[in-house]
DNA sequence: AATATTTTTTAGACTTATCTAAATTTTTAT
DNA sequence: ATAAAAATTTAGATAAGTCTAAAAAATATT
């Protein structure tokens, strides 16, 4: 069984490691866990010796196959409960990712299936990224900006630029992940666009607003 | 703050001291942590830095106020979450404990009043156990055995024997912690009791189950 | 009251996770 | 190709939490 810390080494690897394609560095670890990196060559040690990534000193680290399940499961805990907080408690999405942090690491496959249960199987989290199933499956649904859309109805599924401010803009004219939005009419002029909102409110967003809403069609 | 180690502790010595009323001795502790005499001086030395225990040599500690505080706060959140498991996930009485001993060490204040609501405020886990409010106060209701209720309208709210074969017996039979049960009639041949549970259901219970149900009228 | 028993504490060692400072290796620039 | 810079690793220290074994204090027994 896993630390705590070593955990969390291994999710922000994998995360780096963009879900397994590349290898990591040392100091890009170092600077993401605020830590040292010679915390990190320690930490690499003994993820190596429990075969969760691989390592070849001075040039990084992989993550195998094992680490890859192991991170995923991490990943998927974390989303589900984002999705609880923003779902049931009424958390905004800004309010979560500290919360979702800890929780993430109580052991318990049982309340994990559970808590999957009660949310009704979601398959994105509130920022929409996708959550992987029990196996590690998870479905990266193509992503394309609300700019780029061309009037068929989307869904808002994550926003690239995730400060208050726009997240509150965004819950002002009632957009949130999930919402239906379809692009009712292009304004040459400066880019902005007509759209409507959940089949029923019409609202205009400026071109750069638009580029920070991604949608799947 | 308080590491998980040291919250660990303070419950347990906490509950030891009877709410704070009496001294609790380090191999009492040992023995509830399942640890060794020795490790539990080095924490008491701990916690007494901490003001959270008073502590004299070879004669125990006692908990402060402040102790208390820490204590209740900690208590609080292993009920709130004993409830959510058992009254959303649908988890039964007996599969809870462990969960929620880990889901106790979550620090979000946030967390756990957003918690408390969306539970409707509850004043007793599903064991029957008080929870106390945000300020530690809670009601200690007089429980009497269902073996002694006199036939007025009373509320279940805990077992003396939380053995899982109990549980699912009075599961069976339609008795859960928060049901209805009234004494309709006392079998005088074998002090067996024909009671009304929920307001419906009628069901006959031996003595010796009736003298391990709790009920406050 | 002296001795035996039990309880508790101390002393010293081990593990995990961290750090700083110094040494080493790789990469970059001249 | 060599020197300078950057990245990485090693060595040694620290703190939390645990242990065993031995010492000390309190309690019980005769």
């Amino acid at each position: 069984m896993l630390s705590f810390t070593e955990e969390n080494y291994l999710k922000t690897i994998y995360h780096l490691s963009d879900n397994g394609l590349k290898s990591v560095m040392t100091n890009e670890i170092a600077e993401m866990m605020e830590t040292k990196p010679a915390s990190v060559t320690d930490m690499i040690k003994r993820l190596a010796a429990k075969s969760l990534i691989t390592y070849e000193k001075y040039y990084g680290v992989n993550v195998t196959k094992n680490g890859k399940s192991e991170a995923l499961s991490i990943i998927r805990k974390h989303r589900l409960w984002e999705t609880f907080l923003v779902a049931k408690l009424g958390f905004s999405w800004d309010e979560v990712h500290d919360v979702a942090e800890q929780l993430e690491h109580i052991q318990s496959p049982l309340l994990i299936e559970k808590l999957d249960e009660f949310l009704g199987f979601p398959s994105s989290d509130p920022h929409g990224h996708p959550i992987p199933d029990k196996h590690g499956k998870f479905h990266i649904a193509r992503q394309i900006l609300l700019a780029e859309s061309t009037g068929k109805k989307a869904s808002a599924c994550a926003v690239k630029n995730s400060t208050p401010a726009f997240l509150q803009y965004l819950s002002k004219i009632g957009i949130y992940i999930g919402a239906s939005v379809q692009v009712l009419e292009k304004i040459e002029f400066d880019g902005s666009l007509e759209i409507l909102v959940d089949g029923k409110k019409k609202v205009y967003i400026s071109r750069e607003a638009s580029e920070n809403i991604l949608v799947t069609e």
